[in-house]
DNA sequence: AGGCGCACTTTTTTT
DNA sequence: AAGTGCGCCT
């Protein structure tokens, strides 16, 4: 395909957006009005002007999507779009940091993801009572909001836990005392790769000049879902660097990550001379599946600006089905699929994707696939570098790699019968400072607790690290044995298969750092482990990671009262605008069916002392209006938001079609 | 003291 | 599935 049958393919305001002339925009695009498509033809458009591909930089917000734009532009351009970039904010700051660390002041660092960065925090606040002070997670994560939105760290305290607002001052030590562990340590956490390139940018002309003269022209998609720290990076660079921005403030879904539609409001003051362009027209779904949609967000007290119109006009009535309890509801989900699939409505399995909203409320829909054998893959679960049996294995190569590294000193000392965290900490201050292969060696072999299996472990990744995946079997040959007692009542058959992936996935690399900092940065799910040989598959996702999919049918589960917005929100407006804008996400996925499921009785709702859910008075489909759904009720219960089950009947009940 | 095993809760969302 | 608390063991 050429470039005219790309551009011939766009609408009035696409093609004004593909090839304006150089100079700053940003693209107001709702969902389904072809973002994609159009960041798509503005690369393409700009190679074929003659700008070199390797100037061109998109920055997308997952991997996946980052991918699926280069290879679309690749599909129509072909060779001359070969170098082309397009990776996540992080993946780009990490390039930067890997290819000069000693301008960015950062050689010799490791990357440490959220797991470890909460290790680190548990490291530095101690032991102390659970009201004593927040637990070491949601001190990572206050830490890292305050960052990534450039707030101080009191006022981020007081929205985040307003109840440990008065002790601020002994939790600024522990802010204090990890930032000076951290550094010890030569740590960057997911925060410091952004923060880094953006203060020497901001701080170097010498730093920032040479970033900008590797592009010419940046294009970001989800725009809507940058923060002020990402803001910061893209700043310094806008008078040497045509930016392209698309976004939609509809869908801003990332607030607890400090996402702030100030970058999409602020935009034309911020940049002189911008120009704003808006894709109005919904190319994706039907008019009904838009009304049930423009209904939400016209509900809301923000005023989103947008009602959008389907060009394909009309077709089927979304549906809304109503269960006893989540079980039934996942099973006849499945039983859906499985009918339409039989009787011609969809074609294949991919056909059909199930929106969840948090990756735990999946394992309701996993089993129940699972029991009909209808293939499927699951988007946003567990990351494979994340699970602790893979973390177990790979801290024996990261001490090698870098024998500076507590963290994994700590986790791989705590594996061995005998060791706990006291034996471990202490046996870490005996090898943190030694850099000698033989000398660490030997102090491992001293220590009575610690098995003899511990040192040969370590001994095997030490002659082998220059090959990581050498280096991963010989260490598990020493380790699996400790690994299978640990796990054995913990799904050992299921983990053992992703080591046996890890091991396969290593064999593309050589250096332990490099093949560990790839996979953080550019996770690699479990599930796509398992499934990859399977192409036609039913796709179950959370809605975050749905972000820029489509799908045929769409079933948006669990739209229950106490869900949508999730009990945790009530009471903080600005979060029951973002859960809306996550159902919003969910429901113009859809392109011909919109199913959506709900409880009668939410399981997982936060109750009072009476067991009573809380006044359900936000629930969003309150004052659904008659007429945009079909409605279908399954359960013996009537459909009451607020119900006390009786005594003895909770949870069992079987739901039956009426 | 330190470690282990058991029972218990408690789950947003992601780079 | 993983974190936490508690009592018992070495």
């Amino acid at each position: 395909m050429s470039i005219e049958n790309l551009l011939g393919e766009l609408n009035q305001s696409q093609l004004r957006a593909a090839c304006m002339p150089s100079q700053h925009a940003l693209i107001l695009a709702g969902a389904g009005t072809g973002k994609t498509k159009t960041i798509v033809a503005r690369a393409a458009y700009l190679i074929s002007i003659g700008i070199p591909a390797y100037k061109i930089l998109i920055l997308a917000f997952t991997r996946l999507s980052a991918k699926e734009i280069v290879e679309r532009v690749k599909m129509h351009l072909g060779d001359e779009a070969q170098a082309l970039q397009a990776s996540t904010f992080h993946a780009w700051c990490y390039k930067l940091i890997h290819r000069a660390p000693k301008l960015f002041g950062c050689q010799g660092y490791s990357i440490i993801d959220q797991d470890d960065q909460g290790q680190l925090f548990k490291l530095v606040r101690g032991k102390v009572e659970k009201s004593d002070l927040p637990a070491a997670a949601d001190l990572r994560d206050l830490y890292s909001l305050a960052r990534n939105t450039n707030q101080s760290l009191a006022a981020t305290l007081e929205k985040m836990f307003p109840e440990f607002y008065p002790k601020k001052d002994r939790i600024a030590d522990i802010m204090m005392a990890y930032e000076h562990r951290k550094r010890e340590r030569r740590y960057l956490d997911y925060d410091d790769i952004l923060d880094v390139v953006a203060k020497h940018i901001a701080g170097s002309e010498k730093i920032r000049s040479w970033v900008a003269s590797q592009i010419d022209h940046l294009l970001v998609d989800e725009f809507q879902d940058t923060n002020p720290l990402q803001w910061q990076l893209l700043d310094p660079l806008k008078d040497d660097v045509t930016l392209f921005c698309v976004g939609d403030d509809a869908q801003s879904i990332y607030g607890f990550r400090g996402a702030d539609f100030q970058n999409v409001h602020s935009f034309s003051s911020r940049v002189k001379g911008a120009k704003i362009l808006k894709l109005q027209e919904n190319y994706r779904s039907t008019q009904e599946i838009l009304d049930v949609s423009n209904w939400l967000l016209s509900q809301s007290p923000l005023d989103y600006k947008k009602t959008l119109t389907a060009v394909r006009g009309c077709g089927r009535k979304p549906a809304l089905h109503t269960f006893s309890d989540e079980w039934a509801e996942g099973r006849w989900i499945v039983d859906d699929i499985i009918h339409r699939k039989n009787d011609g409505v969809t074609t294949e399995w991919r056909d059909h994707m199930i929106l969840v909203r948090s990756g735990f409320a999946a394992r309701i829909i996993e089993p129940a696939l699972l029991a009909k054998n209808v293939p499927y893959r699951f988007v946003g679960g567990v990351r494979l570098l994340e699970s602790q049996h893979i973390r177990d294995l790979l801290s024996a190569l990261r001490v090698v790699a870098n024998p500076q590294d507590e963290i994994a000193w700590m986790r791989f000392l705590s594996l061995w019968r005998g060791v706990g965290e006291k034996t471990a900490s202490k046996i870490v201050e005996k090898t943190l400072n030694l850099q000698d292969d033989i000398e660490i060696i030997d102090i491992l072999k001293l220590e009575s607790k610690l098995p003899d299996a511990a040192a040969n472990a370590i001994e095997a990744v030490m002659a082998n690290r220059d090959n990581v995946c050498v280096a991963l079997k010989s260490a598990y040959a020493v380790m699996e044995k400790m690994l299978a007692d640990k796990y054995q009542n913990q799904n050992w058959d299921k983990r053992e298969k992703d080591i046996k992936a890890v091991e396969k996935l290593a064999e593309k690399h050589t250096s332990i750092l490099a093949f560990i900092e790839e996979y953080l940065l550019d996770p690699i799910h479990s599930s796509q482990v398992k499934t990859r040989e399977i192409d036609d598959a039913v796709t179950l996702t959370t809605i975050h990671s749905a972000k820029g999919m489509e799908c045929q049918t769409c079933y948006v589960v669990n739209v229950s009262p106490g869900a949508y917005p999730s009990s945790h929100s009530i009471g903080d407006e600005a979060a029951v605008e973002e859960e809306r804008r996550v159902l919003y996400v969910a429901l113009t996925r859809a392109k011909d069916d919109l199913i959506v499921t709900r409880q009668v009785r939410n399981t997982w709702s936060v109750r009072d002392d009476q067991g009573k859910q809380p006044e359900p008075e936000t629930y969003f489909f309150n004052d659904l209006p008659a007429g945009l759904f079909d409605e279908f009720m399954h359960s013996r219960l009537p459909y009451i938001p607020d119900i006390n089950p009786p005594d003895g009947m909770s949870g069992i009940h079987i739901g039956i079609a009426i």
